[in-house]
DNA sequence: CGCTACCGTCACAGCACTGTCACGGAACGC
DNA sequence: GCGTTCCGTGACAGTGCTGTGACGGTAGCG
């Protein structure tokens, strides 16, 4: 299967015969492009396995696109999905409140392929498009998410739930300082309460499962900012 | 100036009655405007200090809107820069060629003021919901606000947390000159009290931490006036 | 049921950082 | 020149932030 390298499209759309012609112009182009007519199935196969784009139809039979929308945003793991929304040249108003709900972008029917297509690779390009199962890895330590382990020179490291998730998100954005408030929203959840310390917590505890004896600290403190996955370099040559 | 901290448009469009329109509903919705005619001083400006997000009109006399793009997309402190482009109905076209070369949408002329706002903001959204993410760089130092680093000549450099936002606001603002209030408003916050005499400390502290023995001191005291971040040349050419 | 692994919270200590002051020197006006 | 205003500098006490160990609670499992 050499398409699964390919940037995945899922298209959210009812009408068969502009799914036709989506799946034929898209495929050309090299993407792999899946689809279904009914919103609450598109949640689920988002869940299943997300992808790199949704093409998302305003007027859905079961679940309104908007709706799609906000749930899909509400989630950690699908916030930063690229949505295009699209819908029919009356409905602009709609559209623009569309955008404002966590769509990236809308397109009006009808559209030209070539504008939809200049669209999408503006939006995979801007979100990095990288496919979201390749293993994670900094410095000398590598994470697996599809095995769901975690190896640190050779060695396998033993994590707790709490600390995979944590040091995977991390993972997914190096070097770069988040603070207590975002990494409880990206690894608690957006809903959940707990306290900011809770962070240090398991910052130590992560620190105290990754850190072998002789090795260098990854994880990097700064103060009254957050934490980052960095190599914490005092000096540079 | 209490507009120092709102995120930075910079329009580039030579037909002054859009200009008005824009800046006027802009402003409204709390962003910064500024606005320029000429492609080529738009590329210094952005060089100097990168706006948060760039509205683009294709036909400009000096330089084309593309070219102006394509340029921004060479260099890297510019790659993530959002970028709109506005375009006349008839050039649709191009606008397709537009988002190929490095925009991140286009909308076509005449537009609603509405729909604007909301392609606006799902740009300044999806580029961090914090909107500010591009590397600043002065002579020959660079702080990256995503990380938290500032290098100066390669080396990294340990600023404390006021000495790094004080920094980082000089930073968006060079060579211009700041009051101790502004400062204090900027930095601090604006219902925050504290003598003013205490940005003069933090002043030192920051000279302390980024001039190396040998390096030429990137802060200018203004007398009576306030501080500015300058070479500090003894007269002017 | 008991055991284990893990989680969230807290208290406390150490330390980096902060705001303020006083002093002396520099810059300016006359 | 002198007086005044302004700024650089070092010191210092108070504050706030983080690392850390401990503790009670819970879910899963045999």
């Amino acid at each position: 299967m050499s398409d699964l390298n390919k940037p995945y499209i899922l298209i959210v759309e009812d009408e068969a015969p502009l799914v036709t012609l989506l799946r034929y112009n898209l495929e050309k182009q090299g993407f792999r492009v899946e689809d279904t007519g009914d919103g609450g199935e598109a949640l689920t196969r988002i869940t299943e396995a997300p992808p790199d784009l949704l093409l998302l139809d305003w007027m859905l039979p079961t679940m309104s696109g908007i709706e799609l929308c906000r749930q899909l945003r509400r989630r950690p793991a699908t916030r930063a999905l690229p949505i295009i929304m699209l819908t029919a040249r009356a409905e602009e108003q709609d559209a623009v409140r569309g955008l404002d709900t966590g769509a990236d972008d809308y397109i009006t029917k009808p559209f030209s392929t070539e504008a939809l297509i200049a669209r999408i690779r503006a939006l995979l390009r801007r979100s990095g498009s990288v496919p979201q199962k390749l293993k994670l890895n900094f410095h000398d330590i590598s994470l697996d998410p599809a095995s769901h382990r975690v190896i640190r020179n050779g060695r396998a490291l033993h994590l707790g739930p709490t600390e995979f998730r944590l040091l995977e998100f991390f993972l997914r954005h190096p070097k770069r300082v988040f603070s207590r408030e975002d990494v409880l929203n990206a690894v608690w959840g957006r809903d959940i309460h707990v306290e900011p310390r809770t962070v240090d917590v398991h910052i130590r505890r992560l620190r105290k499962a990754i850190n072998g004896p002789g090795e260098v600290d990854i994880v990097r403190t700064v103060r009254a900012a957050g934490y980052a996955l960095d190599l914490d370099l005092g000096e540079v040559a």
